[in-house]
DNA sequence: TAAGGAGGCATTTTT
DNA sequence: TGCCTCCTTA
């Protein structure tokens, strides 16, 4: 082997052997799996072999990059240039813009089956349903065939959904699926049955993918040997992030890609795997070695560049009592006397409290609000928290739950435009209709049923009279659907769309004016996109994360700090990371507690929020917590205890500390940052829930 | 047949 | 609490 080039040099030996694997070989490499635990450098490390392969000879143009989201794809192509700039020369134009094979599984799926449509049987034009649409197909079905019979408690469309999705994702039959995952469900086998046939057949109609059938089609497609040749031979390389978070749909469309696997890279850590209810498999991972004949190559890193060894022994033990684990110890040079705080609270009130105070305390101390993180399982939790930070004036953005594009004016405009795209579309269709007073279910039951009959369903929809209630707004609304899908101009389409959606949004809403704001905000992200399809396409593979309905959503340029999800704080990292609700009930959710599996999959989510923190980490255990959803209503509180995942054995690893402290705190405590003055601000935040 | 009101019930995490 | 479904009324 030569001497290593300079730009690997920040490299340890072990990331230099991942990241220098087989190139050389050009595509005949054989696979390899990186298993990375947290704070390894593992992007870096991909980074690194991507732009390695690239400054190697590889096409940038035949290198297919699938991460866990578009987030980290966007990452990652921004690293490998800039590692592979400098070599080359940033000018060089042959890096810049050249990946264009990096995405998610989902998004790289609508890609290819865009290309593919006509030869399986898709038209092109093809939308694509998310989560809520495909729930509210699901629901129109479900009435078709008359399952909604009042005294029958059957599973409401949301569970039907992730049935459905974890047998297709999983590739496992409905009764296994039922017995093992929904087994409260098992007594509707037959109607599920009759249901997803009736579902997919609805889909196929009106020309509609839903998630999962970006995978599926994309896997039925790879089963034709022709179509598989044609797809594998675009890629030399593909290499793979987060793979422990893939289902076995994922890892049967890269067997197809790479039978024997050369040229593959597949990297994760699982003790890392969460997604378990998504039907990913940690089985993928530890399986993939064995499914090439000879055995794909694995490198270990275990070196952890993020956080102190207080925090890394902490998690170490927390992971260390799970009942398998594959990976070993991770080790740092980072020594510190900070051990991780496990804080004793009253309440989740007192919880909010202290998490405010350490934050504005840290802040002090220098670390901008940006490099600290509120992590909780369940996006619910933060709640009282939000109170607090609102109340005392301190920005935040929250990421998971509730998005952008779940609020319902922006789903009206995004039905609208996904009509035009796609006139088959009747979800869109139907939701759009019945924006228009004097048209409901039934009305637009019955246009969409003409249209469905009709040759050219557009021209036929011009030339329908009004339904008999709605004649006020009809012609607003051909009108503008005439002229959308005449003659896209994008992103003007939108502003028509506004325009026309503006008078129905103030009539409909008290709250019209924050709603406008919003309409106008998707403008703006809509100016970011080529063209309507593309906009449609991957806003609904990729929706913006905050949502800005309440008032204090700072500017992004501002400080703010960071409340997340555990699952949406995947592959982040702050220098200071407070945990909420470290209690049984909490973590572990009382909801996954079923199975053994479950509750290993609760302490790797333990495990995950523990590893996100550099320097500081608080795990807070409130005395009273509230169970499940319920907390406004009653008081069904519980008094929990610490989590399981923590036992006596292991509280040598934390620091223990009640808080407040012996006495309680004082006004004057308050950090000098609040403004004095600004009393009028908690007067109306008072009101604000 | 649309639309608004009353009453029942609730299973987290996300592409 | 807030969402969803069913029922009543115009």
């Amino acid at each position: 082997m030569t001497a290593a080039p300079a730009y690997l040099d920040s490299l340890n030996a072990e990331q230099r052997r991942a990241v220098e694997f087989g190139v050389g070989e050009g595509a005949s490499a054989g696979p390899l799996l990186v298993i990375a635990g947290a704070g390894s450098g593992k992007t870096n490390t991909l980074a690194h072999r991507v732009a390695h392969l690239i400054v190697s000879g590889a096409d940038p143009r035949r290198i297919l990059l699938m991460t866990f989201s578009r987030r980290a794809a966007a990452e990652m192509s921004k690293r490998v240039e800039r590692i592979a700039g400098k070599v080359m020369g940033t000018g060089s134009g042959v890096v810049a813009d050249a990946l264009t094979w990096a995405g998610t599984f989902h998004g790289m799926g609508a890609r290819i089956l865009r290309e593919l449509a006509p030869h399986i049987g898709l038209s092109p034009e093809f939308t694509i349903h998310d989560r809520e649409d495909s729930a509210d197909l699901l629901n129109l079905v479900r009435h078709e065939l008359g399952l909604s019979e009042s005294k029958s408690r059957f599973p409401t469309k949301g569970t039907c959904l992730s049935i459905y999705s974890r047998a297709v994702n999983a590739q496992t039959d409905l009764d296994e699926v039922l017995k093992t995952a929904f087994p409260w469900c098992a007594m509707w086998e037959q109607q599920l049955r009759t249901l997803f046939g009736a579902y997919v057949e609805a889909k196929q109609r009106q020309n509609v993918l839903d998630y999962d059938d970006l995978l599926l089609y994309w896997a039925g497609a790879m089963s034709n040997a022709a179509i598989a040749a044609e797809v594998a031979g675009r890629f030399d390389h593909v290499l793979v992030d987060e793979y422990q978070d893939t289902n076995r749909l994922q890892a049967a469309i890269l067997l197809g890609l790479k039978p024997a696997g050369q040229g593959m890279t597949v990297v994760g850590d699982d003790a890392q795997s969460i997604y378990s209810f998504r039907a990913a498999t940690v089985r993928n991972i530890l399986d993939f070695p064995a499914q090439f004949q000879p055995p794909a190559s694995v490198i270990t890193l275990d070196r952890n560049y993020r956080s102190t060894q207080p925090i890394l022994s902490a998690a170490n033990a927390v992971i260390g009592l799970a009942a398998e684990r594959f990976t070993k110890n991770l080790w740092t040079e980072r020594l510190s006397n900070d051990k991780p705080q496990l804080v004793t609270v009253k309440d989740e009130a007192d919880q909010a409290r202290y998490v405010v105070e350490r934050v504005l305390e840290d802040r002090e101390g220098g670390t901008v609000l940006k490099q600290q993180a509120v992590l909780f399982r369940t996006s619910s939790h933060s709640g009282p928290l939000e109170i607090e930070l609102t109340r005392r004036n301190i920005p935040f953005v929250k990421f998971g739950g509730l998005k952008f594009l779940d609020a319902a004016h922006i789903k009206d405009m995004l039905a609208l435009l996904r009509w035009v795209e796609n006139p088959r579309d009747r979800v869109a269709g139907f939701r759009v209709l019945q924006l228009l007073p004097g048209i409901g279910p039934a009305s637009a039951g019955r246009v969409l049923d003409a249209m469905a009959e009709a040759e050219d369903s557009v021209a036929h929809l011009l030339a329908l009279p009004a339904p008999p209630r709605a004649s006020e707004h009809w012609d607003g609304l051909l009108e503008v659907a005439g002229h959308l899908r005449a003659r896209s101009g994008w992103p003007s389409d939108l502003y028509r769309a506004r325009l026309w959606y503006e008078p129905l949004l103030e009539a409909s809403y008290e709250d019209a004016q924050v709603r406008h704001a919003d309409l106008l905000q998707l403008e703006q992200i809509a100016a970011g996109y080529p063209s309507r399809e593309r906009f449609l396409t991957e806003l609904t593979l990729d929706p913006p994360d905050a949502t800005s309905d309440q008032a204090g959503v700072p500017h992004l340029d501002e400080d703010y700090l960071i409340l997340s999800t555990i699952h949406s704080a995947k592959g982040q990292e702050w220098k200071s990371v407070h945990v909420l609700n470290v209690v049984d009930g909490g973590i572990p959710s009382d909801l996954g507690t079923g199975s053994t599996h479950e509750l290993e999959e609760e302490r790797r989510l333990l495990y995950v929020a523990m590893t996100r923190a550099k320097d500081h980490l608080h795990l807070i255990v409130p005395q009273k917590f509230f169970v499940a959803q319920q907390s406004a209503y009653g008081d069904r509180h519980v008094y929990a205890s610490r989590t399981r995942f923590i036992p006596k054995a292991l509280l040598e690893f934390f620091d223990n500390v009640m808080w407040p402290a012996v006495k309680p705190a004082h006004i004057e405590g308050l950090s000098p940052q609040i403004p004095k003055l600004d009393i009028t601000a908690q007067m109306r935040a008072m009101w604000v829930k």
